[in-house]
DNA sequence: CATGAATGAGTGTTCATTCAT
DNA sequence: CATGAATGAACACTCATTCAT
């Protein structure tokens, strides 16, 4: 049933399409992902709705693409840290490139506006295909840890299972750093000791030499 | 001005007050909560809807009935656990205690259905009375677990922060465990370097005899 | 199908009737006839549902009975007012005593709640027993009235025609001193023009001799 | 944060929300606003709920507008009336110029059926907007009423003031006259003793000098 | 005579998606 | 290819009154 969209070949369509998905964010940041109808949308671009369903098959549709595009500026985010970082020559301790690396993604998510985060993270276990992008995210998000670990001869033990219980640790920092739900809680503590446990779970390559 | 409900004073209206939650929950598990309107809830409880209206204010709030219904069924489960194994006199190995702990909050969740789990996750994001409902049990349960470590003489140095990281791994193993979304995971490695984490971040109590 | 009720012959049950109607009162203008009901009332008196429809054959039936109450107290006001002032020997002029019949009037109205007093007005065109009422009500006042006049030497030409006149201006005046709805209108000046409109009516009795 | 609605911009789209608001009139004037359901007025216009909820925000809108128009068909009457008057050319006295306006007013209403009337003048007392619409109806009646009589050489010393009376005492006759609520009423009097005490309000603008 | 639990019909409103023009 | 009007099912909640106990 599912229509093929998003597949605009022409200079003027993608221009449409962009436009859509620029203002269809900023309108789901602002309003919130159910409070924003298709003829929002619609009415927003200056397009018709009819128009707008050409290009994407589903308001969900376009909620993924916003995703993806902000998954894309996240992963970038992360990279460009990481390579920046890899720059400096002696790194004190992993404890350091570990909180280093839960800043920048803390950092990254404090652009979005709660109610958006929120409704996204409950669409993620509504629906399948924003499941399935997190889980994606997550995967990418634990491969470049694992090789920035690399980088700087560590490894994991167990790489899937501890990069699970990392990335639930992270996850969890980056949620409460934001958005602050629980008061007795030291942001800095709290990402010091996640350094920390992270830390105990790694192995030093060619331990022998 | 929130109506008092919840407050049945006959024996008679306990028993239906019983069967609300009771066909409640069924409904609730077996096709949503979204799914799920008033009038099939008394329908189901071969009530009328004025007579669920009296018992509980709301649909939600028949909800976080079955919510305090199954959190009270869970930290007894806790409390039983951890009162059993106490009483064993040579334990090997805190990271035994910590599995056991884990695999207890697990074998628990086993009796959810995976939609229910999935819509009351996410109204724990949409409602504030959800999430306020799941930050009590996330204490209620770090509490016992804290006071179990206490037991064998153990403690966490940074008891908040710690125990937010904690219960984050336990609650995402938690639901790998029962809902297996990720096919590379081994679920026993997982505990197993969840409980080493743990262990990790104790203390032992007056170090120094 | 009406109930033949308000006929209780024991003391207890009087108290118990009297208790009703104060409580309903009480609850009436507080919250509004709408807003209040049975159940509220039955609660506040301390009494069962059960008993209050023994002694009152509606919700509607006990409104009736407020508003008797107030009438009575209302005529009575009135009436008062008219011996206290027929007293006074030399009255300066007929529209001093039409002026001070009017502020009786709006004093008397003063101790309703906008709530109460809006929603009975509209009750007044959505029920005939609550119409009735206050055409009683209305000729009460005018009979009133006139008896007044008539005591200084005064009739009206067209007794009822001028009479519903006068009645539809000073119910005008009441809600509107009451209730302030036009800002431009100077109260005095308003009560009086009035009377002096009404004064523009009268002719003196006996006018021969 | 009110929609916008009533604007419909199509000339099909305004056929539909005559229609609506034709049949919309007719269902209420037949069983009375309460009685009437939005799905009753979609199905009497043949039309969906949408369609309906597409060119008014609410129940309440509908009867707005319906008021509306019967406000802008009242006020094109009488100024219609004033305009054929004002062209005869010696009017013996001005209580006949008021005992017409009366009539007009009084005529008018007449199309109105009692239930709907009473109803809408029930909301008058319990909503704001009903009761705003209103108060402008009586200001551009009594503005109509005063420039008429202004177009006479007269005038009221007090205009606010005694025009809220000439308003009160007109609204009571249009009512009594239609509905004939007291028996031992005779309009032709009712009306005749209105326009003397109007007359008796009136001042002649110095019109010599 | 008292109780108060039970009744249950009734209704305004939303919005993603389609498809005739 | 673009338009944007139309669809219409679905649902929580109230409360005056009754009548079995």
């Amino acid at each position: 049933m599912k229509k093929e969209t998003r597949v605009p070949k022409q200079k003027r369509s993608i221009e449409k399409s962009e436009k859509i998905i620029e203002v269809a964010y900023q309108l789901f940041t602002d309003n919130g992902y159910f409070n924003t109808s298709t003829v929002d949308i619609a009415k927003a671009a200056d397009l018709s709705v009819g128009v707008v369903y050409s290009y994407f098959s589903d308001k969900k549709d376009i909620l993924m693409v916003c995703l993806e595009r902000f998954e894309d500026y996240f992963m970038e985010n992360i990279y460009q840290e990481i390579r920046s970082t890899q720059s400096i020559e002696a790194i004190e301790d992993i404890v350091d490139i570990t909180k280093h690396m839960i800043l920048v993604i803390v950092k990254t998510h404090t652009s979005q506006k709660r109610r958006y985060h929120d409704e996204v993270k409950a669409l993620e276990l509504l629906d399948t295909d924003v499941k399935n992008h997190f889980l994606k995210i997550q995967n990418s998000l634990m491969d470049a840890f694992k090789s920035r670990l690399s980088f700087y001869g560590y490894h994991l033990s167990y790489p899937d299972e501890q990069a699970f219980l990392i990335h639930q640790m992270i996850s969890g920092i980056e949620d409460e750093v934001v958005f602050q739900d629980i008061i007795d809680i030291n942001h800095d503590v709290l990402i010091e000791q996640c350094a920390i446990a992270i830390k105990n779970m790694l192995v030093k390559d060619k331990e022998c030499q």
